[in-house]
DNA sequence: ACTTTTGTTCGTAATTTAACGAACAAAAAT
DNA sequence: ATTTTTGTTCGTTAAATTACGAACAAAAGT
């Protein structure tokens, strides 16, 4: 065998997943998305009390984990959920919880 | 008002959740006990190629997050789902993937 | 009483995360 | 051609995470 590995390209993902949801802005902003299709980081620093960098820095994060797409509309910017991995992610915590 | 919060505690708690499940470790060995029913660490021990102490850490934090629970057979530890909790954080996921 | 088994805690180190303000870049508006 | 708006990047700091081996603790077995 070449390797032996113990844990699964699926549960690495779905933690990869887990850590991008794992702080209680990137929940606000994902739950956000999730209920009105878009909106511009612009409203989002307004809303929450945080830095405009650190609201930059979440963002990112989320756009890196793959969970949500940002779209240039000069000069702002609209974010959505990446429905593709979001399907994804869907998929894989259903089977973790067996809903 | 005596405080606005943006972030609801619902929010927070999931993201508690998905914080503690946002390492491949962890979900390995979430998904192992929603798989068996319990286990004991030296099983894990021996599964995982990581140090005892880090594995301990591991469990730790999935304790804390209340989303394990230790049982002492000594010498040896049983480990298995919190079910109350995990049941929380099941309905929070359901909810936040509209499943 | 001693040894073994089992798992935690301690001490340490490297890396990552979270946060801020300042500086910067890009494009729209004036 | 400036100014304004918008959001990122930079530099920094503090805290948290991940990891290891060594030391320790508790209880079972010999």
């Amino acid at each position: 065998m070449i390797e032996q590995e113990i844990i699964t390209e699926e549960q690495k993902l779905a933690a990869r997943y887990a850590k991008a949801m794992g702080h209680p802005i990137r929940m606000y902003i994902l739950e956000l998305l999730t209920k009105q299709a878009c909106c511009y980081s612009g409203d989002l620093s307004e809303i929450l009390p945080i830095a405009k960098s650190t609201l930059s820095q979440h963002l990112k994060e989320l756009k890196d984990a793959g969970l949500i797409q940002g779209e240039i509309e000069a000069p702002k910017i609209k974010y959505c959920i990446n429905r593709e991995n979001w399907e994804k992610a869907r998929q894989l915590f259903k089977r973790h919880f067996k809903i």
